[in-house]
DNA sequence: ATTTGTGAACGGCTTCACAGCT
DNA sequence: AGCTGTGAAGCCGTTCACAAAT
């Protein structure tokens, strides 16, 4: 009980955020039955520079051998650990659009580490359709869904219009994590933990990038109009 | 022509990374007639603090008014031509299953400055079918869409073994900013644009908050059994 | 001989606090 | 009086380069 046996806590944000990419590659090399990797070829799969990722392994401890590199078994596991992912973590999607049934039948929840356990909508014509092994439930029985002191991750793929009340929902019952597909920035209180995949961000990043690239349209030109 | 309308050059990425956020905010504001704004209100609406986003606007150049706040409409289009969203974009989705169907029909690209120029998927079962006003093409019609010298944006919503592949063949017709749906890692040469969006490297991120914040879980003790 | 783990230097982003303008 | 724009300071993350380990 006294004995820390996990590493410092304390990682950083931007290794967090690179974890799931090595846990990826490390699947893959599993699957094609590597068992040792370097940090170079791991980095290199991962997509990152290998002085980068030996830095952020070396926030979760030491687990490479010098002059060999990382057992793939092991090192799949304590990232696994870092990242919590020993136990599954219930999922709550709401909105079961095209977004959502998307979602719901995506492959990323088969990765190690998370397990659907409800599907909600709004719109009673959808409700008790199945979808997998799943039958669509109305808004309100989330309360029931989401155990007090029992964590679980709220998905938000409405539209953009029921964001706000849907998260406002979620949290009220308990969520304390919400990832937002919806195409509308929303406001959770202090201490829920909140993220946001958006098409349209992503799409106006790359814009500005084309843009430096092939340089100023002619349209362009028009500046000052609004002075 | 010697006169330099735009701004410094240089935008930093994380400034980048946050122009849309604001875009949307401004986009939010103008639907309910309002016509000026203060950092403060902005900032809270868009979700960051007031110095960062001073900070932001003061790379695109100086549109604020001291005193008084930022005129709603010119900032939005200032914004919009910083990230150069001062015509449309022209976006190809390749991947037609529930993903690719669902981003077709998504609101994202309803927002100005992109435009869904073709739906493209190698099943022979599907091409042909008809989304909205697009026909489904087959992959080999991605050579004559994509012309040289002209920006375009690939988006990729294939299962993850066929997404490498589909990369290969983007970047080989020309398309130099792609944006990843699909669950895996993929390499582009250089010069090429790539971003990532993937559902369970989001979960996985908020699973290691939840995890901090409900602490370790029983299993988590079995620690050490891969020594 | 080889590759990890890490202090140290570096660069970029955020925050602070206030000068500058209306 | 009020709010923007921005140097300066502080913080965080990345890169470098090498000591440590096998």
């Amino acid at each position: 009980m006294s004995v820390d046996q996990t590493a410092k806590r304390d990682i950083p944000d931007a290794t967090v955020a690179r974890l799931p990419g090595y846990l990826r590659a490390l699947g893959q090399m599993t699957s094609q039955g590597v068992l040792s990797v370097s940090s170079e070829e791991l980095a290199h799969s991962a997509g990152v520079t290998s002085a980068k990722l030996r830095k952020d392994l070396s926030h979760l401890g030491s687990y490479g051998v010098r002059g060999v590199g990382y057992d793939v078994a092991h090192l799949n596991y304590q990232i696994s650990r870092a990242l919590g992912l020993t136990h599954d973590w219930p999922v709550i999607i709401v909105g079961m659009g095209n977004l959502g049934r998307a979602l719901a039948s995506y492959g990323g929840f088969a990765t190690k580490g998370f397990k659907v356990v409800a599907l909600l909508d709004r719109d009673p014509l959808v409700v008790g359709e199945r979808l997998d092994d799943l039958a669509i439930q109305p808004m309100d029985a989330l309360d029931a869904l989401v155990r007090p002191g029992e964590a679980c991750i709220g998905v938000i793929a409405t539209p953009a219009g029921s964001a706000q009340e849907v998260a406002d929902l979620l949290v009220a019952a308990g969520v304390s994590s919400i990832l937002n597909f919806a195409a509308t920035a929303i406001q959770v209180p202090e201490g829920v933990h909140m993220r946001k995949v958006d098409l349209s961000t992503e799409l106006q990043i790359l814009a500005f990038h084309e843009q430096q690239r092939f340089g100023a349209s002619p349209e362009d030109f028009l500046e000052g109009a609004a002075r």
